[in-house]
DNA sequence: TGACACCGATTACAGATGTAACTATTTACA
DNA sequence: TGTAAATAGTTACATCTGTAATCGGTGTCA
């Protein structure tokens, strides 16, 4: 597990992947499509790089190649947001928590599951 | 109000200038010394590009000069925040809570606290 | 079976970033 | 009052990022 960082375009080609893998870079390209405003060729460049970064595989499969995720979303996600929180929080979660939680709108469901997570915290060591 | 970014190793140093400001270049230097292994020209090289993207203001104090943020925190923290979560978190509040209010130890208090906010979301529109 | 379309690979290139040395000017000390 | 130390400003440079164009091979259709 090394510890790469990914930009900021490439979270956009990552969370496709994670998505829906594997596939193909065409289908990665449609995907992006809706979203980003980016020529296909880009959209290939990112993908090299993301290989080259070994947070992506690829192997061909007849005579395409596919995508599939190498690092784990999840890894990544604990990755990023460490780095967030030390960077813009000064490595403090809960005036983070404060911050998302007051400008965000939150579905019933998700308050409840939210205060059930802070329950839990209460066990704490 | 422009919508510059600020990269990671300038927040470091905003986040000194934000704790004490106004302050010289001298004074960020040796704040930095603790957290960053950085040369002293690599801390000027930070607050110029600050200064040029406007985030951070400087004027002659005595024979010296003295920075002040020009941007305030909180904007910075905001624009930071609502991007982080588009980015990995594919714009999602509770997910990105979640995640975070796992990873985190909490005092008492600030459960406490950070439930009174859950309590204030449920009176949402 | 030749021209075209599609795909992966290579190359391009400007701006941002991390990291700093060098230079010129001012100041303080000997 | 000349010289060294400190300061601010300028320049450097490799890497990363965003954003692609181009090249070379291969499969397809006429």
């Amino acid at each position: 597990m090394q510890q790469v960082s990914i930009s900021d375009a490439e979270w956009q080609v990552m969370n496709v992947v994670w998505d829906a893998h594997p596939l193909t870079a065409q289908e990665v390209i449609s995907q992006l499509a809706g979203q980003a405003d980016w020529a296909p060729a880009t959209v290939k460049t990112m993908l090299h790089r993301l290989v080259k970064k070994n947070v992506l595989a690829y192997e061909p499969q007849g005579n395409r190649y596919v995508y599939r995720p190498r690092a784990r979303r999840s890894d990544c996600v604990k990755q990023a947001s460490r780095s967030f929180l030390e960077r813009v929080f000064g490595g403090e979660s809960a005036p983070l928590l404060a911050h998302f939680l007051r400008s965000s709108k939150l579905s019933p469901d998700e308050i409840a599951q939210l205060r059930k997570l802070l329950n839990e915290q209460e066990g704490r060591s």
